[in-house]
DNA sequence: AGCGAATTTGATATTCATTATCAATACGAG
DNA sequence: CTCGTATTGATAATGAATATCAAATTCGCT
C-alpha cells in the first residue's frame, strides 16, 4: 500500500508517532473509494478497535489532510464528508437535493478551463471543489 | 428594484408579512455585490436599525434563499457566507488560502461543460458551485 | 381608523459538530 | 530497557445555527 507507506513517511518527517490507531484509521480510510462523515468512520473503526475515541479519528483525519491524501467537502446537510484522495484523479460531485445521493463525476475539459482561469487572474491553483446540485433520474420525478 | 419587489412577492404569496427589519436586511443585502457573513450583515442592519436581532438575520436570509435572491456559499473558514443572486448572472470563486481574499469569476465554456454532465448523467441541475483554491499574487512570494 | 387573529421579533436557551484540556499511556531513539 | 516526548480518550469548552416563547407588530376586515 503505497499511500500507507506515504503516511508513515509523513509522520517521520514530522517527528510523529505511528500508533495503532493511527495506523488502523489510515489503513482503513485510504482503502476506501467513498465519502465518510466522522461517525461513520469512527463506527466503522471501533469494529477493529473498540476503545477509539471521536478526538482521535478527528485529528487523524486531520493528519491525513495535511499529508495531502483525505480532502474534505461540505455537500447539502451541514456535515463534512472525507474522502481518501487517489493519486492522479480528480473527481467531482453531483448531488441529489431530494434523496441526498451522490455521485462522483471527472472531466478533464473543466479541469482544464479551470486552471487557464487561474492562471489569466494570476493565481497559482493548489485544488479546487466543483458541486452540481439537483434531481437525480429518481426524483426529478 | 425588482429584486425587492421579488422578495415582497414572495412573502406575500406564502402568506408572510412584510416587516421594517425584513425590508431592511433585503434593501441592504440585495443591493449588495459581495458575500457578507451573518455577522457582517447584522453589523450593517445594526446602523439602520439598532434593535436588530441576530435570529432575525438568519431567518431573513434563509426567506431570501427560499426565494431564490440569495445564495450561501462555504470557503475555508468554517463561516458561511451569503450573497445576492444577480439576474442571469452566474460566477464562481477563487480563495487564496494564504490572505482568504475571494475574487469572483465567470466562465461561460465551464458552465456549458457542467450542464453536459448532468445531462449526461441523467441529472436535473438546478444550480452549483464551483471554488478554486490557491494562493494570489501578493500571497505566492 | 381600529380590532383581533396570526405572524414576527428578539432575548435567551439549546443543539450539535468540532476543538481544547489534561492526566494517563504508548512510542521509539539511544 | 529507559526516559523524554507525543498520543490517547474522556470530558469540557467553543461557536455557529436553530428552537423557544412572551411581547410586539402586521394586515385583512369592518
Amino acid at each position: 500500500m503505497n499511500k500507507e507507506k506515504n503516511f508513515q513517511g509523513y509522520l517521520h518527517d514530522k517527528g510523529l508517532k505511528s500508533t495503532r490507531q493511527r495506523d488502523d484509521i489510515a489503513s482503513f480510510f485510504l482503502q476506501q473509494d467513498k465519502h465518510f462523515t466522522v461517525e461513520e468512520l469512527y463506527n466503522e473503526i471501533k469494529k477493529s478497535y473498540p476503545q477509539i475515541g471521536y478526538a482521535t479519528v478527528y485529528r487523524t483525519l486531520k493528519l491525513l489532510m495535511e499529508a495531502g491524501l483525505a480532502t474534505e467537502c461540505q455537500f447539502v446537510d451541514g456535515l463534512t464528508r472525507f474522502e481518501p484522495v487517489h493519486e492522479g484523479e480528480h473527481h467531482d460531485h453531483l448531488v441529489c437535493l431530494k434523496c441526498g445521493k451522490i455521485i462522483e463525476f471527472e472531466n478533464d475539459k473543466i479541469e482544464q478551463l479551470q486552471i487557464e482561469v487561474a492562471r489569466e487572474l494570476d493565481f497559482e491553483l493548489t485544488n479546487h471543489k466543483c458541486v452540481l446540485y439537483g434531481y437525480c433520474n429518481k426524483c426529478k420525478e
